[in-house]
DNA sequence: GCCTGTGAATCCATTCACAGCT
DNA sequence: AGCTGTGAATGGATTCACAGGC
């Protein structure tokens, strides 16, 4: 993604995929926990969890183990999920709505602060969140004014290109794109693409890898 | 995920990547497509995608390139994309909801029969898809009749668990996993686990640190 | 004794560079 | 000449194994 720094990529997400486990460690009362309990929990190897962990400081006690309440912390500062983010999305259908209702990006502090979309028929609508759906003409204006930070794309496919490059020109510096499709960017600005069928494709070639082996079993 | 197999998975994902483009290319009327050009729509190296997939066989033509429509059709069987596939959800929220009625499964052949809930107030209800809404307890039942493949979750994370070990007692053999927890399966059987907010930690530790490389230059 | 932190070793994936075919 | 297919080289990330501190 961003290049120069010297942390792997795949260590960022495990930090937030430990931080889940270990919310729910603290609301259970265990206080201190080992990398290897955590690791057990977040199906890694015990050892990648210290790395990633010895990357950003030594959190540890030897001997003993993790303070569960201030590993939290830590790895909240490490992410920056210790602050609200303000976010837009571009896309008022099924899954642009859904996740602009989403619970669980509200607990997380990534806050929706407008929803847009080009189909006049929709523009207006208020949504049970509290957001009116605004024309795709007021991205810039509205991002603007209200210092939006990331965009979240659920676009159809042929729109997420113009759609990015309307979000980024308007000053969004990140973008969440949800189109089946690779969205382009200028070098330094940050796109994760999420293509849920992707996932689905190799869930299936799986399955069928495992069909076949059952059957020649 | 599963072990014993001589291919890569970031390979696997590529494979499903390099379909998007050549869908729109075998459209737009191109018939011969080099790794070079295929590699830039899809933002990777070209000797990426010529080792990808030459794992699966020679599909290509020195000093040409490979046939659109031929490759299209090898990658779609290497991947079993060629059929469909019968899912059910659990979890009929928001998101659950926009998956149910999302086109692109459709179309790329990932059907819904069954979709479930526990809360009684919600069971019944007729979905824009077709569906009923039926009652957790009928999982077990409903996957045997309708010889239901993959289980997506889309429940609150505390439910998760208990309905991947009802899904997979029921016979399901793959799971899509959108809730925010890590689910835990019995060796063989194969999961995905699709947790959104942990695409926006990423995103935002690298718009943290670009903010900082932009204060101190 | 126990568990963290970490260099060294291993494993895996990507990229290079060129041989081989059209 | 052009572009694929592929062994060799490189670059990263994971895991091992043990030293260091409680």
């Amino acid at each position: 993604m961003t290049k120069g720094s010297k942390i792997p990529n795949p260590t960022i997400e495990r930090l937030a995929l430990y931080s889940r486990p270990l919310e729910a460690l603290i609301e259970s009362g265990t206080p201190i926990v080992s990398s290897e309990r955590l690791a057990a929990l977040c199906g890694v190897n015990p050892a990648q969890v210290r790395k990633d962990l010895a990357y950003f400081g030594e959190f540890g006690v030897r001997g003993v183990g993790y303070d569960a309440q201030d590993l939290l912390r830590e790895i909240k500062r490490i992410l920056s999920t210790d602050r609200e983010w303000t976010l837009c999305i571009v896309g008022m259908g099924n899954l642009g709505r859904s996740l602009v209702e989403n619970e669980n990006f509200r607990k997380r502090g990534y806050l929706f602060f407008a929803a847009f979309d080009s189909d006049t028929k929709k523009i207006g609508i208020r949504l049970p969140c509290g957001l009116t759906i605004e024309p795709a003409r007021k991205i810039r204006e509205l991002v603007r004014e209200l210092k939006i930070e990331i965009g979240v794309i659920t676009t159809p496919a042929h729109e997420a290109q113009r759609v990015t490059d309307l979000l980024l020109d308007a000053g969004v510096k990140a973008i969440l794109n949800f189109a089946p499709i690779q969205v382009w960017t200028p070098e330094c600005s940050i796109v994760e693409n999420v293509d849920l069928s992707v996932k689905l494709e190799n869930l299936v070639y799986h399955l069928e890898r495992l069909y076949k082996s059952e059957k020649s079993a």
